[in-house]
DNA sequence: CTCCTTTAGTGTCTATTTGTCACTAATATA
DNA sequence: TATATTAGTGACAAATAGACACTAAAGGAG
């Protein structure tokens, strides 16, 4: 037998396969609060309860998996979000009731201005700060994989200015310094901070300024290098 | 409906769900080379192309993820390798011609004396050297597997020991910085090397030494702790 | 047995980057 | 105009990697 005909009489369902889902952990900072995306189960199992959004992989429609987390992010914020990566697959016998099941899941983040409207137009939908998200009980095995991905954007904060992407499009150095201490878990010294930032040429002046009190702060948007780069030392942790 | 009715009549496979694979990027380190397993696919589709060690999952055998990719390793290697990690899932429309189909990709390290008597009484399983097999036409999209795995142990090697587990059981200070060497790119300096080392407390002394034409070397033995440390500083790259 | 070669491992100074903290700058408001 | 408040900088200390010459411990040639 050829490829050809091999294929021919290829039975995709011969033997059981695991079911796929696709899920995002969509973080956005505003008023000084790292606040997660939780989507209400409408649906069994776990109806009632809130999750990540995603959902089945749609064979047809999806071209891939990143394309399927973007679907399910459109659904519930009406953009694509500015920052997706990969976070890892869970799969085993017991995390849905449905049997064997695998999620690949995505960190992404985005700004809480870009897509509240969005939200709050969706029934089902709504951000919640993460401590509170950890409080509930949350549908499938959720949970740890809000944990997993709020142990990574933490680690990220040490080497790294990704979590620049959880701010609104422009944003000034103190406030992307306010966030990477809320995900450190303790402040951080404005020079050392500021010179990383400052020699890795991460950040464009859009020639704007902010106030917030006192003298105003130059506005910075993200550029594109901004995503992989990764500082050669770590902040202290 | 309750749940319990809910799952009672739910049909599996109502739409059509990806495929789910599970592959593992195994590298091993010996005579100065890095060597990836690879394994003759011996059914279409590919059949007779050079593929990583995986396969589909297997519902009723299979607990999770890593269970599954330890049971490939497992009947080509005869042991269990000390380190997998996951590396990262990829799923598409294109890469399997059987349709839609994601696969679950670790690194595995492991020494090369504690399975090759194993690899060799395998007829489909054999190593290669990295540059090799990377010029080989591999199954499905195997080769930006084994490239993202080669770039991911090539990052760990600025900041980890973690590529110490493709060498035996006990190895040299200097044999461990021949491998980050080899995976860098360029000569390390040796005081640089062995002081972060030293200082982090990675390794135990077995007590014996190795002879390489010269001064003995001390042998060494990681510990458990060097899977997930990683230094505040990284290597020059 | 001694010298030479080879490989392992150390002492020490330099260079780079972060930590610290006091200072100056620019705005709003009383 | 003075003061409070927040943004941003200057300058030195501390920590850690880079560089490289040094010593240590083995085998082998004569």
């Amino acid at each position: 037998m050829n490829e050809k005909e091999f294929l021919a009489s290829y039975e995709r369902e011969a033997f059981p396969a695991p079911l796929v889902t696709v899920d995002s952990v969509l973080f956005t900072f505003v008023d000084n609060q790292l606040n997660v995306l939780l989507v209400k189960r409408d649906a069994h199992p776990d109806k009632g309860k809130w999750a990540l959004p995603g959902g089945f992989i749609h064979i047809e429609q999806d071209a891939d998996l990143e394309a399927a987390a973007y679907r399910k992010l459109k659904e519930k914020t009406g953009v694509i979000p500015p920052y997706l990566e990969q976070l890892s697959s869970v799969g085993n016998r017991k995390r849905d009731k449905r049997g064997w099941s695998v999620t690949v899941c995505y960190t992404a983040l985005m700004a809480y201005q870009d897509c509240q409207a969005h939200v709050e137009s969706v029934s089902d939908a709504s951000w919640f700060s993460v401590d509170s998200a950890l409080d509930l009980r949350l549908a499938f095995d959720h949970r740890s994989l809000v944990e997993t991905a709020l142990e990574r954007l933490r680690h990220k904060a040490l080497y790294s200015i990704v979590p620049g992407y959880a701010l609104g499009e422009s944003f000034t150095l103190p406030e992307l310094q306010q966030l990477h201490e809320a995900l450190i878990g303790k402040p951080l010294q404005k020079r050392s901070f500021r010179r990383r930032i400052e020699q890795a040429d991460l950040l464009v002046d859009t020639g704007k300024k902010r106030t917030q009190g006192g003298r105003p702060a130059t506005l910075y948007r993200m550029t594109d290098a901004a995503k992989d780069f990764t500082f050669l030392r770590n902040l202290e942790s």
